[in-house]
DNA sequence: ATGCTAATTAGCAGAATTGCTAAATAAAAG
DNA sequence: CTTTTATTTAGCAATTCTGCTAATTAGCAT
């Protein structure tokens, strides 16, 4: 569990998880997108990845990344039940949708 | 913003602001009930209270601190807004903190 | 096999984190 | 003013984190 927040604990990992928001991204990809070399990129994900927040898959020469949303929201109901706040009330969510299983 | 995640990467942290969900409590009560020194929960407080997740207050002697729920709030709104899901509370599961070993 | 591209691992240095003990500060009481 | 209690600050050591460059692995193609 501090895998988990320790891993949002940096500013570019973050970042990297709002990427991987929009559909998986190869690792050059997301190396690109940031001001640091691909080996220090290359460590960011495999500490997303010790923290199960994304996933990796080969395909060829690229590996591509994409968002673990079930450990995603494993990680919201985490932080929630430490503040033990009730953000949907607040007018915080953002889509109804239902628990995301893998889809068939 | 990234101060609020490296104030929660820290399990015993976490465990303060659970702790200061049941009420405030003073700096004292609140190292007791851990098992580091007094001037490392010290630490741990600033860290939080730069992070505006508690707030101090002073009575007498003593500081009695408590959680900042909105910022707390606000805290949950920024994982959801990073990770875009919907709260799901799951399980918490809270790791003991390792000993301190006798030096030979 | 050789070469080429993609990505990771190895090794290093500088910075940050976490813990400790000892000393300093703050407020109240004698 | 001195003492007592509560808390923080200072200073130190061990560990972890983050970044780099160089070297290595992995797959694909010639």
């Amino acid at each position: 569990m501090t895998d988990v927040f320790q891993a949002l604990a940096h500013p570019i990992r973050r970042k990297v998880l709002s990427v991987l928001r929009a559909g998986p991204r190869s690792a050059g990809e997301l190396a690109n997108a940031f001001p640091v070399s691909k080996p220090t990129m290359s460590r960011h994900f495999a500490i997303l990845k010790d923290a199960q927040l994304i996933e990796a898959e080969r395909v060829g020469t690229t590996v591509r990344y994409r968002l673990n949303m079930s450990v995603a929201e494993e990680a919201i109901g985490l932080v929630m039940d430490v503040l033990k706040t009730t953000p949907a009330s607040e007018g915080l969510r953002r889509e109804p949708h239902g628990k995301k299983e893998t889809p068939s």
